[in-house]
DNA sequence: TAATAATTTTGTAACATTTTCATATTTATA
DNA sequence: TATAAATATGAAAATGTTACAAAATTATTA
């Protein structure tokens, strides 16, 4: 009886944390997709890594690349980029920093510039919620295509 | 001659600002879909809009209110909001402004915070591209999911 | 007002992403 | 090792969004 008390404990416990009760256990598909991700730093988009990785693992499905890339999300060990014409992009660079999105060819681009911790502080002035971090996209052209045109 | 210097005009700012060439008509769906938007300040999804818009225009099919309001975002007349879940949100307010989003419940709530205008120049400082604008978004746990906790 | 031209809507199909489910892998234990 | 328990995978279905051709609406012209 005890054991049944202490699962349900545990259970409520990481439910209210976030959505990953199981343990996670290592698989070689992650690791490769893990591994790619930390050697591009030009934060590729799931079907990019999928062909990649599938020179490795060519039985690999696109379901289990968005899966693993997701759940990398999730646990911090990347980042999700979402932009306006609706591609996902995913960032191996998991400390604070932000990007910018070229209107013109759509690449994403790391930007050199600080965080800016106090403004989460700022923001939360006249709300009565709790604001825990931000993510900031900026939007333009790009210099490749200045030098196009 | 005027009139035609006009639309020259209107047509090239039209073109740097996004990819609508054409001249717009109007269509009763679209202002619909405007006027819900304008109305609410729940920042509803396409389903949401679909659903009330429906009940005016009962054959108006979900690609049209897609349609309409990526366009009313390319106008600059609308304000599209992706979130970390996926789920993309319009917002008819369309003066500068930030978002938070609730981790617990997923809604997306305004934030009375003023535009950081200067903020462009400096993610531009070791930059070779132009930055126009940037958009940003708050996240942690809003009002009424910390009073149901 | 009627005829014409241009744009929008619609319904369907295509696409991108997420989820489901049975099976295969991995991990821990004996 | 062999076995049991759990997670990860691949394939396919489900969801959300966009693209397309034909029909309907709106604007223009005479």
């Amino acid at each position: 009886m005890h054991y049944i008390m202490i699962i349900v404990i545990v259970t409520i416990i990481n439910l209210k944390g976030g959505t990953y009760l199981t343990t996670l256990k290592y698989s070689r598909q992650r690791e490769c997709i893990k591994e790619y991700l930390n050697g591009s730093c030009k934060h590729p988009t799931a079907d990019t890594i999928y062909l990649s990785v599938r020179q490795d693992y060519p039985n690999i499905s696109l379901g289990t690349v968005y899966r693993n890339l997701n759940l990398l999300a999730d646990l911090g060990e990347a980042v999700k980029i979402t932009t306006p014409n609706g591609g996902v992009h995913f960032d191996g660079r998991t400390e604070p920093h932000y990007h910018f999105y070229c209107n013109e060819c759509g690449s994403v681009i790391d930007l050199d510039l600080d965080e800016l911790d106090c403004i989460n502080q700022a923001a939360g002035k006249n709300f009565d919620g709790i604001i825990k971090s931000h993510s900031m996209m900026f939007y333009g052209t790009c210099g490749n295509c200045i030098k196009k045109n």
